[in-house]
RNA sequence: GGCGGGGUGGCAGAGUGGUCAUGCAGCGGCCUGCAAAGCCGUCCACGCCGGUUCGAUUCCGACCCCCGCCUCCA
């Protein structure tokens, strides 16, 4: 009908009109997933609500999807640089839980929270520690092909032997610091990579396998490509990721992939901006660590995060604050409330230049923020309200706000509540004003609000924030 | 140091060479016994200096400031 879906890809830099690579067949993504050695945050989510939408988009437009994600469950368990920690064993330590254990918590954690979020289920979810032979034979491929060196305590990339490396990122070689990951003597060049890791001798993991190259453990980059492939084939639509990946975990990703079969991996690469705390990223390591829980905590619906994200575009960093919080919070709420508002009717279709408005906005590379103007703009507008609720609902299969199941909390009335507001309806009834207001307080008080309507009143906790 | 991305109204955040982003907050009105909720209306903006142009927040150049990456990282 109207608009074409395009997406920004970062390999080319451009926006571009989006087509699959083969017509009839899914479309194939892949998004990384959570190194499930601690808990995500908000910022971590950020990217796989943007992933979320991406995949909604895609169906909005006609496309099946099939989607894989990973869980990097393998870390190394063993420090072997001054100031490394092992995250994975500092946990298990912690908790008195095996690695594997540790693993599964934080998976377990992760699902639950995608899911409070409306975040929907990959195709295909697999975990690293599952495809350890599809690693191995990757690195062989790798090594037949001659872009692969072995030292002392690994497999290494040589990515000298690669003119293009670094193009994803249009890395600079010559102008990075040289040094910072390598050990001395180790590697050719600084931006080399490991594709398998030795176990030290006389150490022993809790996480580590055989290999043509000895017993140890897969490096990190190699995962996503092994798994891509098997699950996705040598080249296919999109792969998703943070942006952080760029420099590093994509470059070598596509790195891999080229030294094995020459392609660059995905037609497609899109990538989440940062979650801004302080003007900083939100970081593991350093500053607040906001998860799902700690706003569950603070009294908002997990929806509110998801809100918010909606009202900044995927590609552009987005300051978190309370404030924003609490503005997310009183839009969706309304947002809700009319929706539910408005009349059920069967076998009403949406509004066609709605509908088109909402496609255009969100089509131009998932411009959701405008997208959630064109729904503001339908709720507020002239059209007839069983139209709007069809409209919205239609909307909401992108927004993912669960709309049509929404229903108005209704909080337990305490006994005493209950006397004082029919006491206060009574009052009005009687025109004694003077006694309805002296009620009113009262409840105030007791943390109530009344809000009097046509037919009666309803009663509705005071925000506790 | 190298590479990359930004600076928009009280907040968050879109976008555009000349006409509205949107949401929250504020203000005014309708409604209400008064409120609340809802609805309607509305103020406040494009870092700084030049240039191009009939006209620039939007294009070009310089400057200032911020952020990210180069180290595990969404």
């Amino acid at each position: 009908m109207s608009a074409p879906l395009a997406l920004y890809d970062n390999f080319t830099r451009t926006l571009r009109p989006f087509t699959p690579l083969v017509p009839a067949a899914p479309v194939g993504l892949y998004t990384c997933g959570p190194t499930v050695y601690d808990y995500q945050h908000i910022g971590n989510f950020r990217t796989f609500l943007f992933e979320d939408v991406l995949k909604r988009v895609l169906r909005w437009n006609g496309h099946e999807v099939r989607h894989v994600m990973n869980i990097t469950d393998v870390g190394h368990l063993t420090s072997d640089a001054d100031t490394g920690e092992d995250k994975m064993e500092k946990g298990a330590r912690r908790t008195g839980k095996s690695a594997w254990e540790i693993a599964q918590l934080y998976t377990d954690d992760f699902l639950e929270n995608l899911a409070r979020l409306n975040i929907e289920d990959a195709t295909i979810l697999c975990k690293a520690t599952d495809h350890i032979a599809e690693q191995i034979a990757f690195i062989q491929d790798i090594e037949a092909n001659g872009f692969a060196y072995v030292t002392a305590d690994g497999v290494y990339f040589d990515t000298a032997k690669q003119p293009d490396y670094g193009y994803l990122a249009r890395l600079d070689i010559h102008g990075l610091e040289a040094g910072k990951r390598i050990e001395v003597g180790e590697k050719r060049n600084p931006t080399d990579f490991a594709l398998w890791k030795i176990s030290p001798v006389g150490e022993q993991r809790q996480m580590e396998w055989d290999s043509p190259w000895g017993r140890g453990f897969p490096g990190w980059h190699i995962e996503c490509s092994a798994m891509a492939q098997r699950y996705l084939g040598d080249y296919f639509d999109i792969h998703c990721g943070g942006e952080d990946h760029i420099p590093v975990h994509h470059t070598n990703e596509i790195a891999q992939t080229q030294a094995r079969v020459g392609t660059r991996l995905a037609n497609y690469w899109m990538h989440g901006y940062f979650l801004l705390l302080n003007d900083s990223k939100m970081a593991k390591s350093a500053g607040e660590f906001l998860r799902v829980q700690s706003l569950l905590e603070r009294g908002y619906d997990p929806l509110v995060y998801r809100y918010l994200c909606l009202t900044a575009h995927y590609r552009t960093q987005m300051s978190f604050s309370w404030e924003a919080m609490d503005a997310a919070a009183t839009a969706l709420d309304r947002m809700r409330n009319g929706v539910h508002a408005l009349p059920e009717q069967a076998d009403i279709a949406p509004d066609a230049d709605a509908m088109a408005r909402f496609t255009a906005e969100i089509n131009d590379d998932l411009n959701l923020p405008r997208g959630l103007a064109v729904a503001w703009d339908v709720l507020r507008g002239g059209l007839p309200p069983a139209v709007k609720r069809a409209t919205l609902l239609r909307f909401d299969d992108v927004l993912g706000f669960r709309l049509a199941t929404w229903v108005p909390k209704v909080a337990t009335i305490p006994a005493e509540v209950q006397v004082l507001a029919d006491a206060r309806a009574l009052a009005r009834k009687t025109k004694q004003w003077a006694e309805a207001d002296r009620l009113r307080g009262e409840l105030a008080i007791a943390g109530w609000e009344m809000e009097d309507q046509p037919d009666g009143f309803r009663l509705k906790p005071l925000p506790s924030r």
